[in-house]
DNA sequence: TCTCTCTCAGACATTATGTCTTGGAAAAAG
DNA sequence: CTTTTTCCAAGACATAATGTCTGAGAGAGA
């Protein structure tokens, strides 16, 4: 049975974030961001990377400056989404609601986090409501 | 980068989803199960996927028997749990809340399901009906 | 013009993974 | 007890994915 190709791999999600952390970048910067050095070979790898991630539709490349300048054009949300569809296909028939049941049960929410929690599926139930958006919840790095 | 490889293959998890199913089995139920025949290279084939199983304490044999009986060690929950703190930890800097955020906006809950999710946060209030609550690890912010 | 950096295309090495072969032991059949 | 069948164990093998690297040309700037 063949084997499923992972979507994304470590080493180009590791561009990726790349991308999102800084924005729109050169071959270049990325090379220096993610290795010390620019040795040629390395820079050469951070190309492959990105030209891999342009076929899969993941980066846009800018080819109208000499240098091209890359960016990402799938947000990390949305990688997080295809991967949790990913785990729900290949382990509960497609249906996410177990993943929800799941991490509800098993993440150790604090009671403050299941609150924020309610406070969300409250909003689902009437969207035309919109409040206070600033959400307090910080994005840990 | 050395690349990370897959906890668990496609072929193994199939092999795991038939345990689950049927209960413990033998190598000669497995492989009829999975595929129609029993041709010997096939049955090598479950063979195969089964010991790797083992080495990954993902399946349990009894060698006691003189043909070995494998069972699953390894629920379906457990291996959604670490599948999903994989994401966690590749995408979300190894928090869980994410992931719960996200599937709660983008799974197109039902109001009925919204309501049974609802009642399953109420439960972790109150764990009356629940003796102790799992055990994690003090971790996340 | 000369030099430098870039792009492009593709080679390469390593590993993962699914598949298959062989050799010997144990059990079952006679 | 001998023959036959089935099983376990160890490992070879082929393919594909993935990370890395090389070389040839093109274009920009000094």
């Amino acid at each position: 049975m063949p084997r499923t190709p992972q979507d994304i791999t470590d080493a180009e999600l590791a561009v990726l974030q790349t991308l999102w952390d800084r924005g729109p970048a050169t071959i270049r910067q990325l090379t220096e961001a993610l290795y010390r050095s620019g040795t040629p070979s390395e820079y050469a790898t951070v190309q492959k990377l990105l030209e891999r991630l342009e076929a899969k539709k993941c980066v846009r490349r800018d080819r109208r400056t000499a240098v091209h300048v890359f960016e990402a054009t799938v947000q990390r949300e949305e990688l997080i989404g295809r991967r949790l569809r990913a785990v729900a296909d290949k382990l509960c028939g497609g249906s996410l609601t177990p993943l929800l049941t799941h991490l509800v049960q098993t993440s150790g929410l604090t009671p403050q986090e299941r609150q924020e929690l309610r406070d969300l599926i409250d909003r689902l139930d009437r969207p035309t409501s919109r409040p206070a958006p600033r959400g307090e919840k910080g994005e840990s790095a």
